[in-house]
DNA sequence: TATGGCCTGTGG
DNA sequence: CCACAGGCCATA
């Protein structure tokens, strides 16, 4: 579940469930997390409290009261699920932590590409621009950092050194709402197209986080573009249709998305 | 820029 | 069987 609004949700919600409780017991249930999580380091977290948890991008931190901090990154499955201690885990429980009241919470992911890793302070995680969700960013801003990129502007989105927290799915609908292609080249965007696009990433994860604020799915329809190949565009009704950049899928609305 | 790797699951 | 999957890194 892993863009800005789905990693901002998981981590409203871990909150709830650990800020506060001391761990009893801590347990790497794959290979893929074994490797960072070893025996020892298993166990230096049994007796720890979590003090906070926060979010830098994609990335959560778990700040513990030892000053350790516990790195975790869903990648493309992982997810946050807890329930009583004793009772079965979930399907596909990668890490669990055991908790004083008598509840786990587990990273369940099905892909088993999430990492759990400890850390010694933001430094330690990749370079990251901004949040993408930033409300002081500017479009002068934004046009100065799209300066001197080369390629595609929704593959320049995808970095995540631009902007924290775009994923492939947001991008694709930003450059939706923004009425621009994703083949236009990022660096030669002109000025009202970069404030376009600005706004446009406003709208995609604004509409993110209201989707993750109700727990009721089988609304409508869940993105405008995203996975739509086909489909009539909600703005315009032509077909909207599916291009692999960087070896990732773009949805895109050939009519009503110019270069 | 493209490919492969990490992993497993789903759907055609 | 194959393609594809909301991420990211290392490699030529």
């Amino acid at each position: 579940m892993p863009e800005l609004p789905e990693v901002e949700h998981a981590v409203r919600r871990l909150r709830v469930a650990l800020v506060g409780r001391a761990i009893v017991r801590a347990r790497a249930l794959h290979r893929s997390l074994r490797r960072s999580m070893t025996p020892a380091r298993l166990r230096s977290l049994a007796g720890r409290t979590v003090r906070e948890v926060s979010r830098r991008g994609k990335h959560q931190l778990l700040h513990l009261d030892s000053g350790a901090l516990l790195h975790v990154h869903f990648r493309m499955t992982g997810d946050w699920e807890w329930h009583a201690t004793g009772a079965p885990s979930p399907a596909h429980v990668r890490f669990a932590l055991e908790l004083d009241d008598a509840t786990t919470v587990v990273l369940s992911d099905s892909r088993a590409l999430a990492t759990v890793a400890f850390v010694r302070g933001v430094a330690d995680l990749p370079a990251l621009g901004p949040e993408a969700d930033d409300p002081t960013l500017t479009a002068d801003w934004l046009r100065a950092a799209l300066r001197g990129r080369r390629g595609a502007i929704k593959t320049v989105l995808l970095d995540q050194r631009l902007l924290a927290g775009i994923g492939n799915i947001y991008a694709s609908e930003a450059l939706w709402h923004a009425q621009l292609s994703p083949r236009a080249s990022a660096a030669s965007l002109a000025p009202a197209r970069v404030t376009r696009l600005l706004a446009g990433i406003r709208k995609a994860l604004a509409r993110g986080m209201a989707r993750e604020g109700r727990h009721e799915e089988g609304e409508s329809h869940e993105f405008l573009v995203y996975d739509r190949e086909g489909a009539p565009c909600h703005r315009c009704g032509a077909a909207i249709r599916r291009l692999v950049q960087g070896q990732r899928s773009t949805y895109w609305c050939p009519r009503c998305q110019r270069v």
